[in-house]
DNA sequence: TGGGTGACCATAG
DNA sequence: ACTATGGCCACCC
């Protein structure tokens, strides 16, 4: 489906944390969607995901998973291992859809941004 | 205006 | 350990 243009808000601000997010890290849907507020669901995140690959400015969707590391978008994207192979692009382990290390990996928009 | 939807999450049984 | 369910709320038609 497709988006407005002109009526961008939470998503812009989704894009914003995604775009942020370190090569080789990675996060989950309920930490962006805390750090843009608790009052936000992280449905809305992952929704914002399915419109990501079609931005002007490049959106890193493949270092977004949800709670327990695994890759539940894969399927959104071109092809079902594209998420895999960007993953392990940047140097990131992953088996069976699911990210190695990934409390190690982990990057938390409310610790690195640091909101006050 | 209102209902359906969703790449989630936490809890209960 | 697993499945079911309800809450969540911006967006589209």
């Amino acid at each position: 489906m497709k988006l407005s243009e002109k009526t961008y808000s939470f998503f812009d601000d989704v894009y914003s944390v995604v775009r942020l997010i370190p090569k080789g890290r990675v996060t989950n849907y309920g930490a962006i969607a805390k750090y843009l507020g608790a009052a936000r669901s992280s449905r809305m995140v992952g929704w914002a995901m399915n419109a990501a690959h079609g931005q002007k400015e490049y959106v890193p969707a493949h270092r977004v998973l949800n709670r327990n590391g695994m890759l539940t978008g894969k399927n959104h994207f071109a092809s079902a291992n594209e998420m895999q192979m960007l993953l392990e692009k940047e140097g990131i382990v992953v088996v069976k859809d699911t990210v190695k290390n990934f409390k190690t990996l982990f990057w938390d928009p409310m610790e690195e941004l640091k909101i006050k």
